[in-house]
DNA sequence: CGCTACCTTGATTTCGGTCAAGATACGTGG
DNA sequence: CCACGTATCTTGACCGAAATCAAGGTAGCG
C-alpha cells in the first residue's frame, strides 16, 4: 500500500516534472495520466529500452538511474545523442516517424515509466493542459538540442566539458548534491556525446583536477571552484534561466 | 478573389506541409486553421521576424524565400542554428519558455504565415488531427537537430559541405530544381551553421567544382555528380527515409 | 566611380585526433 | 583470497585538418 503509494508519487514526478517543465495539472488530471502510466521492474545496466528501427509505441521517463541514447553509424562506431537522468523523458524524436531512430540503453541499474503513445495522445486531446505540457516538453528538447549545437560549433574541447559538467550538475541538483556527483557514463560516452577522443576528455578532467576546479575520483565529480567553471564553460546560461 | 484563393492553397501547403510531414486534415479542418491563419506583406531582405528575447506570441512558416534563426553569442559573434525554406515551420524553439531563445531574419525577400500560438493551441484541443500533425512537427525538428549533432561530431568539413548541400537540395526539390538551385546564405552563415570557417567553407566548395562534383557560379549551385556528392557526404540518409 | 560587403587563395599555427603503452579497476573462477 | 583477463582510464609523442592571419579579387549599390 505504501509502496503504491511511493509509485505514486514518484510518477507524478517523471510524467509531469520530466526536464523540469514547471506543470500545472490538477490532482484529478494527474490520477488520469498516472493510470495510463506503465510501470516494470528496473532494467540490469547495459539493457536496452528499445532499439533503432523498433516500432515507435510509448514514451519513457526516467524513475531512477540514468539512460543513453545512441546511434551506431556504418563505421560501427558509436555517437551518443543524449543522457536521460531522473524526471527526464525521452523517445519524443520517433513520434513522427513512428520509428525509433537512435536506441537507448542503462547506464546504470535503471528505473522507468512507460507511457503508451496513443494513449497520451487521446488524453492530451482531452485534458488541455496535458497538451499544454507535451507541446513545452517537445519545444524544451528542442531548445536543449540546440544549445548543444552551439557546443559543438563555437566551443573548444575544454568549454565543452565545463559546460556538460555544469548541466549534468543542473539536472542532478534535484536529486544529488549540486557540487558533488557520481558520472553514470564512461569517459568514451562523454566523448562520443561532445565529438571528441576520450583520451581528450580524460587530458581535460585531469587538467581542471590540477587547476583546482575539480576533485575527481573515478566516476565521482566534486565542483570545488564553480564559478571557475563557469568562467571556462563561457557560459552564462547556467542559472541565469531560472532566476 | 483570385488572389485570395491562391493565398488559402498557399497557406494550405504552408501550415500543413511544413518541414514536408505527411497530414491528414480534412478540408474543412484545413479551413479552419487557414481561418486563424495571419498573412502580411513580404519581408525585405535582413528584416527580422522576432529578436531573441522577444516574447512568444506566434509560430510561423515560410511562404517564399528563406529565413535563418540565429543567435549572438558574449563575443559578438553570430551562430546559425538553422534555415527555413518555403513550406517549413520555425519558431517552435520558444514554446517552452514563452521567449524567443533565438533571432529570425529573412534572407531575401521573404513572405512568411503567422500563426498565434493561443489559436493554434486552442484549435489542436479540438482537431485531434491537428494536434497529432503538431505533435509530429515538433518531433521532427528534433529529429533534425539530432541529425545535425551527428554531423558536428561526426564528419569532417567536407563531409558537412557535401550533407548540408544534399540536405537543402533535397528540401527545395520540391520548388526547384533538384540538381540545380540558387543558395540564399552567404558563405559565412553556412560556415556559422555548421560550425567551421568561411575558408574552410569556400576552400572546400571550390575543391568539390575542381573535382567536378559541383558546378558554382556565385549563388549558384548545381550538383553535376548526385552519387559523388553522397560518397564524400557518406550519408546512406537521402531518400533512405522516404523510400 | 568608389565604397562596402562578400568571396577566394595562400602561408602559418595550433588544437585536438591518432597511435602506443602503461596503469587501474573489476569481475570471475580456481 | 588471489590470479587472471578484460574493460576503462591516463599519459606521452607525433601529426594533420582546419583555424587564423593576411592580402587580394569580385560584385552589388548609392
Amino acid at each position: 500500500m505504501s509502496d503504491h503509494r511511493k509509485y505514486d508519487v514518484s510518477c507524478r514526478a517523471c510524467s509531469l516534472n520530466a526536464r523540469c517543465v514547471p506543470h500545472s495539472l490538477t490532482d484529478r488530471e494527474v490520477e488520469i495520466v498516472n493510470a495510463a502510466v506503465k510501470r516494470s521492474k528496473p532494467l540490469q545496466r547495459n539493457k536496452t529500452v528499445f532499439e533503432a528501427g523498433d516500432k515507435f509505441v510509448s514514451l519513457y521517463v526516467v524513475r531512477s538511474g540514468a539512460i543513453k541514447t545512441y546511434s551506431i553509424d556504418q563505421e560501427g562506431d558509436e555517437r551518443v545523442i543524449c543522457f536521460y537522468f531522473p524526471g527526464e523523458m525521452f523517445g519524443l524524436d520517433a513520434i513522427d516517424s513512428g520509428h525509433h531512430i537512435s536506441s537507448a540503453k542503462a547506464l546504470e541499474t535503471t528505473a522507468i515509466c512507460e507511457i503508451p503513445y496513443d494513449r497520451l495522445d487521446a488524453l492530451s486531446s482531452k485534458i488541455h493542459n496535458l497538451q499544454t505540457h507535451m507541446y513545452r516538453l517537445l519545444s524544451k528538447e528542442i531548445s536543449e538540442d540546440q544549445r548543444l549545437q552551439l557546443l559543438l560549433t563555437k566551443k573548444n574541447s575544454e568549454e565543452r566539458i565545463g559546460s556538460f559538467l555544469l548541466d549534468v550538475s543542473h539536472r542532478y541538483q534535484q536529486h544529488q548534491s549540486p557540487t558533488s556527483f557520481r558520472l553514470p557514463m564512461a569517459r568514451v560516452d562523454i566523448a562520443n556525446h561532445l565529438g571528441m577522443a576520450v583520451e581528450t576528455v580524460s587530458r581535460i578532467l585531469t587538467r581542471l583536477q590540477n587547476n583546482r576546479i575539480l576533485g575527481i575520483e573515478g566516476n565521482e565529480v566534486e565542483i570545488l571552484d564553480h564559478h571557475g567553471l563557469r568562467t571556462i564553460s563561457r557560459s552564462i546560461e547556467t542559472e541565469t534561466l531560472t532566476p
